[in-house]
DNA sequence: CGGCTGATGATCT
DNA sequence: GATCATCAGCCGG
């Protein structure tokens, strides 16, 4: 189905920003796994040049200490060191060559831990994050982990920013109600598969993966 | 929609 | 040299 430019224009306004306030620090929970489920109905924003752009989260995960899968699992490195940032602070890394995924530190400065952000439904900006991710159906503007970053513009440039300070990239809330989680497997790992650390919001068509990982 | 495949390049062994 | 928290494109049902 195509988005006209109209309609288009109809959601930047009934999905505007204004009225959403920042998150303090203090709001997060000093936990991976409940901050996975916390984020869920709440809003990234980049603030750019060009104007805004934004989107409510619908899908995370959880990569908590100890884990396996996490990629702060084997220490310290200089790739992964804004995991180890005081909980709220941004974690981007290049994977499989050319995907930039975004993750929002967890726990407190020296632990390494980190929500990965999977997917957002579109709030502002739409037109600028439509032109970001080139030929792609409107409906898969931010569906995805890789594909949320390139609508969003963010890049290696954010690694290490503080999501709750007052900078270009941060965390905040909506006035709006978020439905029921889902928890399910993560996606595309081969270690702890089967721990259910994955966060959606039930039933939204944004939410990444295959349909019994939406309902 | 779901399943499969090739591209892609930094990171760590 | 292997691994990888992915994606777009293609094909069959």
């Amino acid at each position: 189905m195509r988005t006209t430019r109209s309609e288009l224009h109809r959601s930047d306004r009934v999905s505007s920003t204004h009225g959403v306030r920042r998150l303090r620090r203090a709001e997060l929970p000093v936990d991976t796994v409940e901050l996975a489920r916390f984020l869920i109905g709440k809003v990234v924003v980049h603030d750019l040049n060009t104007g805004r752009v934004s989107g409510r989260i619908v899908e995370t995960e959880a990569y908590p200490v100890a884990d396996a899968a996490g990629h702060a699992f084997r220490g310290k490195t200089p790739r992964n060191g804004s995991l180890f940032l005081e909980r709220g602070h941004a974690y981007v890394h290049l994977t499989y060559g050319s995907s930039l995924l975004l993750n929002v530190s967890s726990e407190r400065q020296g632990v390494g831990a980190g929500v990965l952000l999977r997917a957002i439904e579109p709030l502002e900006g739409i037109e600028r994050m439509v032109r970001s991710r080139g030929k792609t159906r409107v409906s898969d503007i931010g569906r995805g982990p890789g594909r949320l970053t390139k609508a969003m513009k963010v890049d290696l440039r954010q690694d290490g920013f503080d999501l709750c300070a007052s900078g270009p990239l941060w965390l905040g809330v909506t006035p709006r109600a978020t439905s029921a989680i889902g928890k399910s497997v993560r996606i595309g790992l081969t270690r702890n598969v089967h721990r259910l650390l994955r966060f959606y919001e039930r039933g939204n068509p944004q939410v990444s993966g295959p349909k019994r990982l939406r309902r």
